[in-house]
DNA sequence: GCAAAAAACTAAGTGTATTAGGATAAAAAC
DNA sequence: GTTTTTATCCTAATACACTTAGTTTTTTGC
C-alpha cells in the first residue's frame, strides 16, 4: 500500500480544517486519522498526544485572530482604532467559531506568553496609547474592552440575545459606543499629572 | 448484598459536590459510580444519561447563582444595585468555578426558558429600571452588564490578567464604575421622551 | 542493491458512555 | 406472613477515543 504522506504539517492544517468544519470540540485524532485512510496509532509519529494538536490549533487561531486585529488598527487612531479592533474580533468569532473556540484553550504558561495572544493584547494596548491613557490606564482599558468583548460574543453566539426585542447588533453598537465615552473620559485624569 | 439507596435527588447531589470539588468537566457517571461503590450501568435507572445529569447540574447552578443575585440587589437601588449584582455574579465564580462553569453549560431552548437564568436577566433588568431607563435600554444595559461581567471572570480565571502591573480587582472596580457612569448617563435621554 | 531511517500497522490496554437482559432485594398486596 | 410485584442493581456486550509497544514495510541515502 502506497504511504498516506502524514506530516506534523499536514495533520495540523488538517485538525484546523476539522475545527472550523465542525468545532473545536469535534477536534479528535481519529477523525483526524479517518480523514486521512490512516489508524488512529500512526497520528503519533508526527503528534505527541491530542493535546499537542489542539495547542497548534489554537496557536494558529491566536495568529490569525492577530493578524486581523493588526491589520485593523493599521493607520488608525482614537475611537477608528477601537470600533476598528472591536469589530475584527466580533467578525472573527462570527466567520470562525471553531478557530474562536480555539483560540480559547488554555495554553501552558510559557506557550501563552511566546503565542499571539500577547499580540492581541499589545495591539489593544496601542489603541488606548492613541487615546493619550498612561500605562495603568491602558491595562485597566484593555481589560475593560476585552471582557467585554469575549463575553458579549460567547453571550451572543450562545443565544442569549436572541429572545429579547432589541437587535444584539444594537446592543453591541451602544455598548461600544459606551466605552469609548467613557474611556475617552479616562485621558483628561491622565494628562493632569 | 445490602442496596446503595441510589436516586435521582442523590445523584444530582453528588454530581453537584463532584462539580464543586473538581470542576464541571471532571463531572462523569464513571467518577459517581465510584463514589458510590456501584456500577456505572446502575445509574441509569436514576438518569437517562450524562448530559441529563449535566443539565441537572447546570439548572441547579443557575439557581443558586439566582439566588445569591436576587438577594444581593434585594432592597437597593441605582449604583448600590449594580454593586450588588457584579459583585455577587464575580463572588459566585470565585467562590463555587465549578458550579459557574456549569452555569455556561448549553441548555435546550424550552429548558433554558424555564431556568433560573431568567431569573437572573430579570434581576439586572430590575437594577436599570432603578436607573430610570426606558425598556429598551434596560435590555441594553444588561446586555453590556453581562458581557462585562462574564468576561472579565472567565478572563481573570484563566490567568490572562496576572501577568501586568495592575491588580485585576483595580480593573473590575474601574470597569464597574465607568459602566455605572456609562449608563447613568442614558437615563437623561430616556426621560426625554 | 543494501542498510538505515522513517512511516504506517497490528495488538493490547485504559477510560467513558450506553443498551439489553437477568438476578434479587425491597416493597406492596393479599 | 406469604406471595407477588416492582424497582434496584448487576453482568455482559458494544461503541468510541486515547495511548504505548513492538513489528512490518516503504523510502531514502550510500
Amino acid at each position: 500500500m502506497p504511504r498516506a504522506g502524514l506530516s506534523r504539517e499536514r495533520l495540523i492544517e488538517a485538525a484546523i480544517a476539522l475545527t472550523e468544519a465542525d468545532g473545536f470540540v469535534a477536534l479528535n485524532l481519529a477523525a483526524l486519522a479517518r480523514g486521512f485512510g490512516v489508524k488512529l496509532a500512526s497520528l503519533y509519529a508526527h503528534v505527541r498526544n491530542v493535546d499537542d494538536l489542539k495547542a497548534e490549533v489554537a496557536l494558529n487561531a491566536l495568529r490569525r485572530l492577530a493578524d486581523m486585529v493588526d491589520e485593523a488598527i493599521a493607520g488608525r487612531a482614537g475611537r477608528d482604532a477601537l470600533y476598528a479592533y472591536a469589530e475584527a474580533q466580533r467578525d472573527f468569532a462570527l466567520v470562525h467559531p471553531g478557530l474562536f473556540e480555539a483560540a480559547r484553550h488554555p495554553l501552558s504558561e510559557e506557550i501563552a506568553m511566546q503565542s499571539a495572544g500577547v499580540r492581541i493584547a499589545r495591539a489593544s494596548r496601542a489603541v488606548f496609547r492613541s487615546y493619550a491613557l498612561d500605562d495603568a490606564d491602558q491595562v485597566h482599558a484593555t481589560r475593560l474592552l476585552g471582557s467585554f468583548l469575549l463575553g458579549f460574543v460567547l453571550l451572543e453566539r450562545s443565544g442569549s440575545f436572541a429572545h429579547s426585542a432589541p437587535e444584539a447588533a444594537d446592543s453591541w453598537a451602544r455598548g461600544l459606543e459606551s466605552l469609548h465615552m467613557a474611556i475617552s473620559g479616562w485621558a483628561e485624569k491622565d494628562s493632569k499629572q
